[in-house]
DNA sequence: TTGCTTATTGGTCGCACACTCAATAGCATC
DNA sequence: GATGCTATTGAGTGTGCGACCAATAAGCAA
């Protein structure tokens, strides 16, 4: 009758217990923000006690910072997937730029909003804000790369194409915890546009019909 | 000798309090983030107590979504003055997009990322930004359709063109709380590239010398 | 000067947070 | 089955927050 008072401990691998956090608070930080990634709010999901959370992670910043990186990484892997997948650079470039548009996006832009502005407060964040930037910067510019070697892309700068593309996405992107009234198609273009603009391609090249 | 115990009360025209609050919470918002407009904080910049700014705004989030709001209509108003000004729509430009870059437009680049994110759980605030969008984007469009009138740019959607110009400085805004790694020159004049592009400027027509 | 309105104070309450640490009990090892 | 290591708990500390409200005094009007 009574709530489970006597709670059965659970006695984990560490690596395995702590992996298992990360994991939670990624959760956490994707679905309800990282300010939701608390000692409590882990703890609860996990069916631990708080001080068990703190005794993997001294300070809960740590904590926050991973779930980030964990997070980012995660969502960067299926939207680039790093190994040299079977489609042709513009056959990625086209599923990518598909899949940073429409509303399946919107929880890993608030994500990015979320991070970016937290880093303000939180130097370990910060630097894996900027970790994390790196690598997704990297992965596009890669796939630009082999895009120029395949003789799909022509561009003398890489990174430059690269950024200007994550720029323009992240301009759009910054609005996805706001009502966003409806935008001209010319700006829900833009990620596309400036693509086809910077690697030479023909215009309505990245469209694609399949998601 | 002993510390100001018996605080002596000023007391103000209540409209002139209110004004008086909005500004120093517009103030700490723009110098310190939104989070830190808190009844405490406000009342210690005004050497009042807590209590007073709970009777002015009942509920703090008013008055977080107000320090918003007042903040970035200053900005707005300093950065592209609303009545027609003296010179060209074309310097016009040129100046707005010369103080949008560099660091001294990072403490707005903040304030925005700040509101974005807040907006998340504030809907107070959600509604603010939502109209102080469209503050900056009419306000922008106007001058482009000032620009189009007066024969200086071309293009048949002003309102795309500002939004697009928006875009582009919201991406590249978005870093300003993290140490951005140099970034190529042509991602640095994606602003001045975008409006010349989509206004059918000459390349180089919207570099200024004078700041 | 007296009185009145109300701006302002001072104190309190409850909540959520991170962090600390001695006590406890799971579980592998012997 | 007994033992020892340590993962895990439970309880507590201190801080800062928004919100609430009765008491107070500033300054205007009579």
């Amino acid at each position: 009758m009574s709530s489970s008072v006597q709670r059965k401990r659970i006695r984990k691998d560490p690596a395995a217990r702590r992996a298992e956090i990360v994991a939670a608070a990624a959760a956490v930080a994707l679905a309800e923000g990282l300010e939701c990634v608390t000692l409590r709010r882990i703890a609860e999901e996990l069916a631990v006690r708080p001080g068990l959370i703190s005794h993997y992670f001294p300070s809960v910043e740590d904590l926050v910072a991973e779930a980030f990186g964990s997070a980012a990484t995660g969502e960067l892997d299926r939207l680039l997937p790093a190994g040299r997948a079977t489609p042709t650079p513009t056959e990625q470039l086209a599923r990518f730029l598909a899949h940073t548009s429409g509303q399946a996006y919107d929880a890993i832009s608030r994500l990015w909003i979320n991070a970016r502005h937290l880093s303000r407060y939180r130097p370990v964040l910060r630097d894996r804000v900027a970790e994390q930037e790196a690598a997704w910067r990297d992965r596009l510019e890669r796939l630009v790369q082999d895009g120029v070697d395949a003789g799909e892309f022509v561009t003398d700068d890489p990174v430059a194409v690269a950024v200007q593309i994550l720029v323009v996405l992240d301009g759009l992107g910054v609005h996805a915890n706001t009502a966003t009234p409806r935008r001209p198609a010319a700006v829900l273009r833009m990620p596309l546009t400036t693509a086809e603009r910077e690697l030479g391609l023909r215009p309505g090249t990245l469209d694609q019909a399949t998601g």
